[in-house]
DNA sequence: TTGAAAGCGCTAACAG
DNA sequence: CTGTTAGCGCTTTCAA
């Protein structure tokens, strides 16, 4: 080498690893920086079995909560030098099944997150079968380790809310899985919705459950719905997510519907645009989610034992799309 | 091998490479799926030079922009077999150095997509130093090749918009670099506002130019200066984002002004929550440029000549956050 | 503390 | 059409 040393050196020198005189490491270390040297990661990959190279699989990058929790995962990655490799399932065109099969299987990653979806058998059985750590973020699916909010509890807090504000007619904006990916997610929270309803002896009226995908555009239409039933209208609405909350928001706006007023709208998530909006919702933080589940395996990877992960917390955020029901015009 | 041939055989068949005899081939990828092969990126990027990914390099994952962007890019990706390798530089903390200096910078990717932001020149070297094809897509970087929309046009024709509305009074909702990653976007856009107006005569008032970053939440805190000023309110406003729109659009349902008899609201995007806000906006797509910019790479990674890429196109429409100005109270 | 040598699992000539 | 033979650029024993 242009140093006077072995490559076994040099190698030792940079990875910092114990076994090279101080001297030998920074005069090696100088000449690699001005070489401009990088190790090859093909190379270093092949030799050591480590490819420093963490795989998240999203099912859509670009919805608010995937790109949020992918930021918080990348944050931890970078901060252990490892770095990110992306399989977007990308909504309806079926590369899900290529990438579960083959190019991420082995040997290009050395851990994998599996971002919030429920998978089928076959997908779960390739997973185990993959020799790599790996978790779920943002879904508790059943036999696998997930890291994620509670979602029963989650939702009981946003319609006991509602419910503590004296409403009695609530309406549910569901969530449902779109392209097939079904999110084990939403039906948790339907679930959770009517036990919640009725716990406190409250109807959930079939006429009173929209559903949209998590998406304001499917909110606002279903929410149109809703409202547009005069004399059958609910006091509140429950959103099974902020941007279907927003959907309802805007709906409402168009009818010249006043929110607190006339009906209060509660969602889930803590979106980036709720509290400029004034939406009261229950957080939760998917980049802090990510970055926890990220730093799981790295941890592991680094040799740390394998950990069953406690739930993330969330939180009740009161703002001003919330209010006691109008005072009934006839009772 | 199991198949009674030869590895080479084995890596012609499963990597579809003419030279092998179709029976061979088929008995080949039969053992090979019973197997569950798969071949190892890193002995494969190590032999061969190409390691088949593409890494994306941006300044944060989770804004709407880059998000939307990257599904695009993916999708072009995975459509040619490539994996994608996502480089954030994750808005404050520092890893912006280390991603340009190293461990992308040699063997780990074919070829790079850099999101939208001002590059120093240091990194512009690094840049032209790699040796692998790279591209900007989102904004017009001298010096190097890009994809996106005529910023100064897109600026023109919302601007001009609101002008053959009738408006003279316009205010400007600017987008500012943050993180000091500087996008260069903001500032053409300004120049584009401030050239619009002069070119229609029209006075360019500092206490009309406001700051936001590009996000809801500033974009209502800008408004609100802007809109508490009684008497001397803009009656139309020009936003360098939509999602800084979304907050004059909160900031003027907080004081009662609607929009848009007393206030015209025009963005630049066309966010997916656009279209329900009924926010008018320039179109972009961020999507299709990622992916005609991955495409353009890939092509030349398949043997294609360097092509110079034109302008994408965007698209003024028309929602229901513009009016003709009110009629005025003194004339 | 350092160097030599043997692979890691593939691909890419070159033979046959 | 198929097999043989060298490496690709590291990491990792094992000696020195």
């Amino acid at each position: 080498m242009a140093a006077g040393v072995s490559t076994a050196t040099v190698s030792r020198a940079v990875r910092g690893i114990p076994g090279v005189s101080a001297a030998t490491r920074e005069r090696v270390l100088k000449i690699v920086e001005r070489l401009g040297y990088v190790p090859s990661s093909s190379a270093s990959g092949l030799a050591s079995g480590r490819t420093m190279t963490m795989g998240v699989v999203v099912p859509m990058i670009d919805r608010w909560y995937f790109a949020t929790a992918l930021g918080g995962a990348d944050r931890a990655l970078r901060a252990a030098g490892y770095d990110l490799m992306v399989f977007n399932l990308g909504g309806a065109g079926g590369n899900r099944e290529r990438v579960f099969h083959r190019s991420m299987l082995r040997k290009r990653i050395d851990a994998l997150l599996v971002m919030c979806m429920s998978l089928t058998e076959e997908e779960l059985v390739s997973l185990r079968a993959l020799d790599s750590p790996s978790i779920v973020v943002g879904s508790n699916l059943e036999g696998v380790r997930h890291v994620s909010i509670d979602d029963p509890v989650a939702v009981k807090d946003a319609v006991e809310h509602l419910i503590g504000l004296g409403h009695r007619d609530i309406a549910h904006l569901q969530g449902t899985g779109e392209y097939g990916f079904d999110f084990s997610v939403p039906l948790l929270r339907n679930e959770a919705f009517e036990a919640t309803m009725q716990a406190h002896g409250l109807p959930v009226r079939p006429e009173w459950t929209a559903l949209g995908n998590f998406r304001a555009a499917d909110g606002k239409a279903a929410a149109a719905r809703l409202l547009d039933d005069p004399g059958n209208r609910p006091t509140a609405i429950f959103a099974s997510s902020d941007e279907m909350a927003f959907g309802v928001m805007m709906a409402a706006a168009e009818r010249g519907i006043r929110i607190p007023e006339e009906l209060s709208v509660v969602g889930i998530d803590d979106h980036e645009l709720s509290e400029p909006a004034g939406l009261t919702t229950i957080r939760q933080r998917p980049d802090e989610q990510g970055a926890f589940a990220a730093g799981l395996l790295l941890a592991e990877l680094a040799g740390a034992a394998r950990v069953q992960p406690g739930i993330q917390p969330h939180e009740l955020v009161v703002r001003k799309s919330t209010a006691p029901p109008p005072s009934p015009v006839t009772t």
